[in-house]
DNA sequence: CTGTTAGCGCATTCAA
DNA sequence: TTGAATGCGCTAACAG
């Protein structure tokens, strides 16, 4: 049972069509200069024998696999799955198969994993958060082509732009009425950290009377939760947490203490994870396209391996979702 | 900048070392009959130049890959995710690469990935829960070997198992004191189903008075939601929904109708997806091992490739986790 | 212990 | 238009 499937090869097929390998190799890459009924009796042989051409030895042979690599640091990070799901669903209409390795958020595995899956493809789709820029720029020269995403470096690559999104929502909180933001504050060594903080300075600056106060807190539930006081004690009428599951954490620890959300405290989120629009009140955030942000990787290392350069940075805007967690300050 | 990078072959070390190419081959596999002295500068010529074997002409010539395909409805489905991510760490721990096709959950296109990517690999684990068995079985025999996922078929196959803990909830709930529970009923045609009305018989005919009210009702939120008036018509005082999803819509609607859980109503879910933990009250729920399934697929195909039977069925025991959702029924 | 040779299965020159 | 020969890069017989 264990046994593997065995596979006709092109030599079978040409013996039993009368022709020579060469002539059904013609007729399975559909060269035209090949006699149409020879044609016919090699495509009746193939059929009978169940024979397609076995892609590894095409592989060693056109020097390309038809397969791309993915490396991420955690398949279970909802962040990476839409994005392999749309690079996946992308790549495999354009006839390529997808290469998946999940470096387990270790750095030195990531160098490993991009190398030695690079080079069973023809090119590689990179996340590499973790790695240090020094690293990236060494691993970049030799898994080229690559692309990377969320993050910069000497590579074409595909990007969520945190900093609009969340300047839409700080417009929105100040549309509102609200004057004192608290920002909860997740990973600081997070690509994303800097284009919020920057969000947040362009905000402080071109909003009149807007003040925006920043509270450490980390980027999963509990640390949210844990902040309720630290937000209480800052005179905040909204929060933008760090992400949603932060939001969530203050929005339940709100809920737990009577603190009224909106009433009394508004709350925004960050990502649109599947759950958030099932929170009471739900929740206000930016839904970041994960799903296309893969189609776009792809795309861009398409581009590469036709020999054309595609567009240096590629982005996609979150969309911001407004729902019930946000409104008017009290009074 | 989109140029692969140039590797080195076996040839030119042979080159730079002056010795022939069976030498290097030999040194490069570890094979011990060879002078330490000529060992060593091989060594040295390989790192010089960068130097290790292409995979590609290595797969070639043994007939192996190291690599194993995996076909997958949704990638952005959870239960394949966790289970994904469990095969990648567990096949990668053993020198295995990983190729995974996203079906988008169209069958014929299951059967077409299954064969492709089978290929170019030894190996394929199958998640096909739309597939037909005539399909199925039809398919099974080209592409050993082969470990199936969550479903029976004429191959080794890993699965969960939902009578046990569902019945554990059962029971769980009948020691509280509830005698009435409504079955919040999802997808018909999903493999657990006929485990989970298996596991509703053995408690009705084991548990003295218990009476268990089937309610059609989905397996997302909103059927949740939906079923709630169809819940208190039916007099029961606790619930079993489909899945977490389920449980939570109906959590959401309950509280919003002023329905208490679990003072008026318990209620528990299936699955313990991430957020299961933060509702409020919190979810009372089986923990789907979903990572550790993955690492057994993989277990069970290693052993194929290495000429072993593996168990024919292997199965893993989802934990119940008590949570706040269910208590003693009210009076 | 080392080198020579023959494929793995295929695409592609070059002749015919 | 077709067939014979060459090689992709490597491993594993087989000699020496």
């Amino acid at each position: 049972m264990a046994a593997a499937p065995k596979q006709a090869t092109i030599t079978q097929v040409a013996a039993h069509a009368g022709v020579s390998l060469a002539t059904v190799s013609r007729v399975m890459n559909g060269n035209t200069s090949v006699d149409p009924a020879l044609a016919e009796r090699v495509k009746s042989s193939a059929a009978t024998l169940g024979y397609s051409a076995n892609p590894l030895a095409r592989s060693l042979v056109l020097g390309r696999t038809q397969t791309i690599s993915v490396v991420v640091p955690d398949l279970a990070n909802p962040t990476f799955q839409g994005m392999l799901r749309g690079l996946s669903r992308a790549a495999v209409a354009d006839g390529y198969h997808v290469l998946i390795s999940d470096s387990d958020e270790h750095e030195d595995e990531e160098r490993v994993l991009a190398l030695e899956s690079r080079r069973r493809s023809d090119g590689l789709i990179l996340c590499a958060p973790r790695m240090s820029d020094a690293a990236l720029a060494d691993v970049l020269g030799e898994v080229a082509p690559v692309v990377l995403v969320n993050r910069a470096g000497a590579a074409p690559s595909v990007a969520a732009d945190y900093r609009t999104p969340l300047r839409a929502i700080i417009d929105h909180l100040y549309g509102l009425g609200h004057r004192r933001i608290a920002y909860l504050a997740g990973s600081r060594h997070s690509a994303s950290n800097a284009q919020r903080l920057a969000a947040l300075d362009d905000a402080r600056t071109q909003l009149a009377a807007c003040e925006i106060v920043e509270i450490p807190a980390g980027v999963d539930f509990a640390a949210g939760a844990a902040s309720l006081s630290a937000v209480l004690d800052s005179g905040a009428t909204a929060v933008l947490a760090f992400n949603d599951l932060t939001a969530m954490g203050l929005l339940s620890a709100a809920t737990d203490r009577g603190v009224s959300v909106p009433g009394q405290l508004s709350i925004a989120g960050f990502d649109d994870i599947p759950f958030a629009r099932y929170t009471s009140p739900a929740l206000t955030t930016a839904a970041v396209p994960t799903s296309q942000l893969g189609a776009h990787a792809w795309a861009a290392l398409r581009s590469l391996l036709q020999g054309r350069e595609p567009a240096a940075e590629l982005t996609v805007v979150p969309e911001v979702i407004l729902r019930g967690s946000t409104a008017p300050p009290a009074r």
